[in-house]
DNA sequence: GTGAAAGCGCTAACAT
DNA sequence: ATGTTAGCGCTTTCAC
């Protein structure tokens, strides 16, 4: 039995035949090892949470396959869990999936319930954070250069002359959007007469409806607007469709993720690319490697770089604000 | 130990007072009993796997959604499995799940896995299958009536004086497909001088740009397309869009799902609900209740209807085809 | 009604 | 190198 046992894990104590003999007993009677029998004992069951904060936001789905691809290649499960940003649905799933004896967690949403994983989980070597980086400094996280990104994107639509740049940010406790809009604010820092708008939002959808229609009821409305990230941005294009102005030649609209929905012709956005395959790839990889190596090195830290992917939606020259308002019929979409 | 386990089960056999004095001491010692050693002698974890072809699909988030909902109310925990419609994935993830001990799956996605699963699961009693039919009469499903809806909205079109309609079907092996596929053949042949356009596709967005480029290439282009659903019309608005087409002036467009994106103003799709959350919820309660029941009555099979959702893509008048061509700038979509 | 004992299918420690 | 033994934390007979 314990001969099996031995043979089943490759454990190097057992001679060639027997280990032969057992292996034609194994595929003869069809013998499957029992993982709940292994987990009882070994306290390890191979099961992954992956935290997000909304599975619909397209971002997450994208992120979710990569991560999912890449643990399966390891044999383990992973099981997404919806947080909706809210504590208690993160307590509640993590502390039934450690009863049932989850081996590790990457979250990609860490927001006010960052300490609450980490009490929950004790060890953070059985956690790796991604997309927003944990303020903690004691766990591994996997994130981009937010800040570098939204510099990069800024400066680019400053070269286009625009001035009065509307950022629609998110929320306080995402770091993630507290690193794009600090990236925001010094690259419009480094131009004198620009004039940065700031709006907060939620990473939803309406959130840049609802900034776009405030800043043009107030008639104080940008030429150029960046969302915090790209289903914002989609939010954003609806409301400027809405009120009958066209993108880019009113105003330049720029997301950030780099989704595969902005690349479609229909909104033919301009985005800050995650990398978002590689960078699930990587918070595997973190992960995995915590858990089976007992040394304890310190954490591992990655900030991925951003890449700029130009498009139709802040194509073309100066935009001269106020914007043109015609209102009514007919808006127009990029190109 | 027996008496904890039968007060912690609510077993009847345990006296009054025995039970009080247990309760007491089971939350003064903060016990838990551990899922993992119950799933050892019980066979039973609360897991329940979702199969889906495709998460980035905006379709089976939503669903997702709803089922991970319902499930967790009964304290059930959902792995979501991505299959990309490809029977190894099917087998890989089931029988994987299986020796985890899995209890229940529901197959959102049923093509040319359907068997394989089947006799994997061995009890049909532990699948349910949603969205896409099954062959198979010995297992139960929630689908919607999408002959029905296919019919309403084609019938919708028809009215419009729409003549020459396309239809982006998907593969063969789905039943939503070619049931889909049926109504829209039985609507267009109502009407005598009806002509029918069909092509095939695969439920991806790029499935829809191609059927539009083939089409528009013979100059053979329908006035109105309908497209297996909500992505593929998103790809096929890419592409009329690309084209310089207008949607719904030159060529009126439909989807089929209801998702939410679909309702943004930027795409204004008219669609045909499917309810989403509805089934998923329908779909969860339907496994639960043969889980716990012993009582082996046949299938439950629930067709759901589906509800046309009129917007702007179809909005307006007659078609007479051709269609403009007009080549180059500015697309306009609805409204 | 309650406790004792066996055993679910494994792994780890120990003996051989 | 291999077999034997003792649990992992529960549920389930089976006595009492």
């Amino acid at each position: 039995m314990s001969t099996v046992s031995r043979v089943v894990r490759d454990h190097p104590d057992v001679g060639e035949q027997t280990r032969a003999r057992v292996h034609e007993a194994i595929d003869r009677l069809g013998y499957r090892p029992s993982p709940i029998a292994r987990a009882l004992v070994s306290g390890q069951t191979r099961l992954l949470a992956l935290l997000v904060s909304d599975i619909a936001n397209p971002f997450y789905p994208q992120l979710a396959k990569s991560v999912e691809q890449a643990a399966k290649r390891d044999d383990y499960t992973v099981i997404i869990c919806n947080t909706e940003d809210r504590t208690a649905e993160t307590r509640r799933y993590v502390e039934r999936l450690l009863r049932q004896g989850l081996d590790g967690v990457i979250h990609a949403s860490a927001a006010r319930d960052e300490k609450v994983l980490l009490s929950l989980i004790e060890d953070p070597r059985r956690v790796v954070f991604t997309n927003r980086r944990p303020t903690s400094d004691a766990v591994s996280y996997v994130v981009s250069d937010n800040r570098g990104g939204a510099i990069e994107l800024t400066r680019h639509l400053l070269s286009l002359e625009h001035r009065r740049i509307g950022f629609i940010g998110g929320p306080s406790f995402a770091r993630n959007a507290t690193e794009r809009l600090d990236g925001f604010t010094a690259a419009m820092a480094e131009v004198p007469d620009a004039v940065p708008l700031i709006a907060q939002g939620d990473f939803a959808v309406d959130d840049g409806g609802r900034a776009v229609h405030a800043w043009m009821d107030a008639m104080s409305g940008p030429s150029a607007i960046i969302a915090i990230n790209d289903s914002v941005a989609l939010g954003a294009l609806e409301a400027l469709t809405a009120r009958g102005l066209r993108v880019p030649r009113d105003v330049a609209l720029a997301g950030f993720d780099g989704v595969q929905l902005a690349a479609s012709r229909v909104f033919d956005l301009t985005t800050v690319d995650q990398h978002i395959d590689q960078m699930g790839r990587l918070a595997v990889r973190i992960l995995l490697r915590q858990l089976a190596d007992s040394a304890s090195d310190g954490p591992t830290r990655e900030v991925l770089p951003t890449e700029l992917l130009l498009r139709g939606s802040t194509e073309g020259a100066a935009a001269d604000w106020p914007a043109a308002r015609e209102a009514g019929a007919g808006a127009t979409l990029a190109r």
